[in-house]
DNA sequence: CCATGATCATTA
DNA sequence: TAATGATCATGG
């Protein structure tokens, strides 16, 4: 078990900026789409591997370092801005019920995250530059965590009066609930799957921490 | 089996 | 293009 430091992750992945990562991928053994199947998470696996992380460290419950995040961009006029929002972390409706903002798996994560810009080159890409990697500590007291843990205590009160099922991606000015999970149909029982959700980061949201990194 | 990586599809 | 919901491959 290697120890990777934020700062390594970071050094290590810097060394990288500009390339293209499907390349990368291939040489590490990561699997894109070239099977004909379509891996939509295999950028996120590359960096990991590239920051030096030895497996899937990512889920970080017990303790742990920091995220590592990559999220897409492309052009609109001419400017680059986010063109997805980023997945934080799933939501887990118990710990959401009897978590503040700060004992949560989200803050735990936003607050340490290492962030990678990645230029998108259209569906199926078959390159992907890694644009920038920045790390970004938010404190307690800023003004944007502020109006994000008011997000997130609305989602939370929605979720304590209206139920889990009540939530949907429209809520949140920074932050969403949006569904993320296997879906699709459970192969052994015929029946959908139940829906999961995680908490998002709005494209808005995105957008500032990039600026921020700058 | 299911949580995690994040993108794809659809609609307006 | 933007916004929301649905989906897929992988690894433990």
């Amino acid at each position: 078990m290697k120890i990777v430091t934020r700062a390594n992750a970071i050094k290590n992945l810097k060394k990288y900026i500009g390339k293209n990562l499907r390349k990368l991928a291939l040489q590490h053994g990561v699997t894109t789409f070239e099977t004909g199947k379509q891996n939509k998470g295999w950028k996120g696996l590359i960096l990991e591997r590239l920051a030096g992380l030895e497996t899937n460290v990512s889920k970080a419950p017990n303790g742990l370092s920091y995220e590592l995040k990559s999220v897409s961009f492309h052009y609109v006029k001419d400017e680059l801005v986010p063109k997805e929002t980023m997945a934080i972390t799933m939501i887990n409706p118990e710990e959401l019920n009897k978590h503040s903002f700060f004992e949560s798996h989200c803050w735990n994560k936003l607050k340490s995250i290492v962030f990678c810009a990645v230029m998108w080159h259209g569906q199926n890409a078959e390159k992907a530059e890694l644009l920038k990697v920045a790390s970004l500590d938010f404190a307690e007291d800023d003004e944007l965590i502020k109006e994000i843990m008011g997000d997130y205590d609305f989602i939370r009160e929605k979720l304590i009066k209206h139920g889990f099922e009540s939530l949907t991606g429209k809520d949140g000015k920074w932050i969403q609930a949006r569904t993320k999970g296997t879906g699709g149909i459970n192969p052994r029982t015929g029946k959908r799957r139940p829906i999961t959700r995680a908490f998002y980061a709005r494209t808005s949201l995105v957008n500032k921490i990039f600026e921020t990194a700058s």
